[in-house]
DNA sequence: GTATGATTGAAACATACGTTTGACTTACAA
DNA sequence: TTGTAAGTCAAACGTATGTTTCAATCATAC
């Protein structure tokens, strides 16, 4: 059992923190459901955050691998280029399909990079902001040739919003009060027609209706949305 | 200095909970900041989940009255029911009109939100999820009535795609490498016009691209995104 | 078989945490 | 002025945390 008690720590601690929460989840709670020693973690990874590490990079770079594989088939195989459709099924895609691949649990594998935003200290954080920041630009240059009447930086915002909302997606819990309720091939189709719709929108003509934009502050509303 | 000891709390608290997330934010950072004696806490809350749950009533309940008013005033008001766009104004205008009007800083709270879904305990969780399911449902409903052509559980799956991007795009801080960069009413607009156009999508004519969908498990792909 | 390096084991370490306690101070009504 | 409740304070409590230590065990090459 050479490898087999960093496969089971990385296991294991990968599906409590996106459980519990980083911060939340012990190093005695891992290494008691891994059937490992505690002292096992810091042998094999040196602290609990670096542990934390090798299970993004575990998960991540695939994803961005094959992302910018199948952008890269896109753009060789089809003349004229590809169509929006296709480079936003490129993106969305693979963080998708690993989720369904790896077992029925590893869904909730997403909420961990959710929680990269938040608990994970900056450096290690803008590690994987640099990792992923290839992909981003490389979508963003594609996306913006097939959408040139959009200026680029909202190109770029709606990249993001394509994020968040697949993020979002992604860690839909039984909980949440939304149904999944649908086979996930038909999901991440419905992702994929609504950010395509989203990409490509165009300002609604005239006035962007700015009668209903709430701009009074009569009300002294507060952040925060549940 | 009555209440003042219990607003002290809550303000920062609210900052520190935000930026460093729940679990890894202790009572003594909280008090110490604060300027107040470490049992204030436990004297005016009774516990520290017990403080975030007041600081979460706090700022969430407001929006989600105002979202129920702004829709109630659209339904009334508009002869033939309101346009899409009204509609989805009015659901992402509370929570991000009212991150600005409370002072510079109070961008960060939304990330609050985010921490909801893996941070806090399953029965708080649910506590706020019920909370928002009264604004989800009747957003559904009126957007429904505008997408006559749409599957139902279509509609609910994009508002929570366009709850995912809002929550996602006022989470962007200064490190996330996207650049907010633009005057927040027109951050906004943008957002309006993304989701506005992602509600309203037809699924592509003929077939949805099922060429490019890399259904090939020849990658070993694997979760997360960055 | 024995030596050697990698791995595991049980235990302890130092620290940080949320919470509680009980005395002290303040504010205000009788 | 006195009495009473609310609020503040420093200190301690018990526990859980990440990490370290060092002996025991294992695999493997000699």
């Amino acid at each position: 059992m050479a490898g087999d008690t960093r496969e089971r720590i990385l296991d294991v601690a990968e599906r409590l923190f996106a459980a519990a929460g980083f911060a939340s989840t012990s190093l005695r709670d891992i290494t008691a459901e891994a059937g490992v020693n505690l002292a096992a973690v810091n042998y094999h990874f040196g602290s609990k955050e670096a542990l934390l590490v090798a299970i993004l990079e575990r998960r991540i770079r695939p994803v961005n691998d094959r992302r910018l594989a199948l952008l890269d088939e896109l753009e060789s195989r089809t003349g004229g280029g590809p169509t929006l459709e296709q480079i936003v099924a490129a993106f969305v895609s693979p963080p998708f399909q690993s989720a369904l691949i790896e077992g029925s649990r590893r869904r909730e594998i997403l909420k961990l990079v959710g929680q990269l935003h938040s608990q994970v200290n900056p450096e290690v954080r803008r590690l994987f902001i640099q990792q992923f920041d290839e992909v981003r630009i490389r979508f963003t240059a594609s996306l913006q040739r097939v959408l040139p009447d959009i200026d680029p930086e909202e190109v770029a915002r709606r990249v993001m919003y394509t994020v968040g909302a697949m993020i979002y997606m992604m860690s839909w819990g039984e909980e949440s009060g939304h149904p999944p309720s649908q086979a996930p091939e038909s999901l991440l189709q419905s992702l994929i027609e609504f950010a395509s719709a989203g990409m490509a929108a165009t300002a609604p003509a005239g006035i962007p209706a700015p009668e209903t934009l709430p701009t009074d502050a009569s009300i002294a509303a507060h952040g925060g949305h549940a």
